[in-house]
DNA sequence: CATGAATGAGGATTCATTCAT
DNA sequence: CATGAATGAATCCTCATTCAT
């Protein structure tokens, strides 16, 4: 039964009970419980814990975040085209990642003195810098800002709501998008005939 | 040696620490020493670690905002100014609990088992709930959802923008109000004179 | 309500939690909780909590014993009439106080280091040297001691037994008596007429 | 260092530090330092406190003490043979536990609200419903509850007596036969030839 | 008479980690 | 590959007690 995919299942059962119950509150015995086998055999394959949350990030948000950055940095980030393009790919990158996504969100208090939360932060960062202007209007930035949030958010909000995740997704995407055109319109002087985010067309 | 003034005291320090390290990560050891008191100080004042806690949102963000609700409630919830109203309110309301705000956000994995918690979340759908219509599209929902999530995190967030926190509270809650304006008038059939992000017809 | 009758009151709260979770797990917090009011008023009427456990049994059971120790030294201790009405007025006196023997009995390990457990335990031997003969053969001396254990139990124990406390009380006080018949008589040599159990050969 | 034996080795100065002090007043720490390992060695062994606690009673009192039961429920418990068989089967079983039965007595507020407790109790019950009958008279239940007393405490009372435990045990023995014979007679009417102490006639 | 505030010592328990085998 | 055994440090919390007011 076990073969070399031992190194798999704990990384499977660990992202199951790190986006359940917290990083903090998940222990190694935890983990090691649920898979039948010792604490020392995690360590066997994870130098360590936080080592083990790592690989989780970097298999699967990390590596994939990074080519929609690359892919963006290649082809004219300031245009309103590529910044629509950029969100839905990096949209289609995170649905692969739900708990993960969740996670960050949940743990960030952990995460901020952990590595790999601190790596994550600076794609964040890049990515909103490619579809956000710097010098643009405060609101606008806003905007930005809430775009990424949104498409975040959306994976694991709206409980209620009984639309399947990727409706979910894709509705999130759509507002984004909105929010972003918006702000790559707008700016500052609010223009005249415009009374919601979206609504300019001059 | 001091007066009447230490369970504040306590509260302050409390504040800080969390917001600044984490719930899990924040021992009461921490919090006493920088008070200059005993552990057990901290237990003649409050029962419990999430005791300690629970105060601070009370005082701070779960009475204010069910102070909105009932405004809310006694206001016609459905029409769109009312609903402008309440994020404004709102607004204002969890301007003056910052930290705490920050807090509910980057601690959600540890706010899960603590009843203040789920008592904040509960928070969080009545809110929603007056702001959303149950059966707006999808997109609408979405809207009305980030438009919460706006106005929170732009709390603690654009930290490189050099702007003041009060300007940038303005600046969510107006990104907030229009998504919400948005989601009024909208639903399903695109109003005239507003494309979705998606709906670009270039 | 309150009077000078709060003293009183403690002993009263305090005998009654004594028994029922016992001495260590009975804190001067619940005792004064349950009396309403602060734990340094309980300091005010007793030095101690070992002070306010003393107060019981000096008030409710080492009194009456040593009368009963008293009034078994000055009537020729050594015939068996005497030693039936020690047992008797023994009964008799714990009888009054049967919560303070049961916790005598389920908190003999947190006695045996409060100066009023070794009070107590010098007055169960006293009573035994004078019920016993320290020559006897052992059996006698089982019986004595038994008859001793037997009056004790009765009143916290056969909990299922509907009978009445008295009678009960009463009940145990035959057995013991006859316990101690049958050592007075009997040592070593088995009395005629009477077999003891194992020496059946019917 | 040590090998397999480290676990025997907790039980044994568990069993010896909670006889000798008490289940309260005895620490982890004290048992950890005994041995010169950590605290938390222990807690590889044992999951907690209590569970070392119950690890004493299972392998050395309940263990036994069922079997005796389950012997008597294929032995016509009515008889008044199986009944002193009984009784000195377990007599037999407990001289090899005298530390635990000791404990038992000592600690009885402590075991009410540990899970063994309760199981020791049932098990109590169990024997003392084998030996008396529910219907008889209630000095004859008080006989058949005193016999099981005197048998526990003959383990660890008449301290000043000289008789070693062997000795001591089968005195017990004989005495609570005796007083079972009685009662399994018995009942009200004093049997001829037999002199109780109530059955004085002067 | 009594309280409010605080302390110091100690309790059980949990955790990430190590290492010889 | 993996385990069994153990550690050291930390955690939350409770308790009896004190003392100024």
């Amino acid at each position: 039964m076990s073969r070399g995919n031992t190194r798999q299942r704990i990384q499977d059962v660990a992202l199951e009970l790190f986006a359940e119950r917290g990083y903090e509150k998940t222990s190694l015995r935890e983990i090691a419980e649920q898979l039948g086998v010792t604490k020392a055999a995690l360590y066997y394959h994870f130098k360590t814990k936080e080592d083990l949350l790592t690989s989780l990030f970097e298999d699967m948000v990390l590596g994939p975040a990074d080519e929609v950055i690359a892919w963006a940095k290649a082809h004219q980030p300031s245009r309103l085209e590529t910044k629509l393009e950029i969100l839905s790919r990096y949209s289609a990158c995170i649905s692969n990642a739900t708990p993960l996504v969740r996670f960050m969100h949940e743990n960030q208090a952990a995460l901020r003195d952990l590595a790999i939360g601190e790596q994550m932060k600076e794609r964040m960062f890049l990515l909103l810098g490619l579809i956000k202007d710097e010098n643009a209007a405060l609101t606008d930035q806003v905007r930005c800002s809430s775009a990424l949030f949104t498409m975040h958010s959306s994976l694991f909000t709206l409980e209620g709501t009984k639309a399947d995740p990727e409706e979910k997704r894709k509705a999130a995407l759509e507002v984004a998008q909105e929010l972003v055109t918006a702000a790559h319109h707008g700016s500052g002087d609010t223009p005249p005939g415009r009374e919601t985010g979206s609504a300019r067309h001059e």
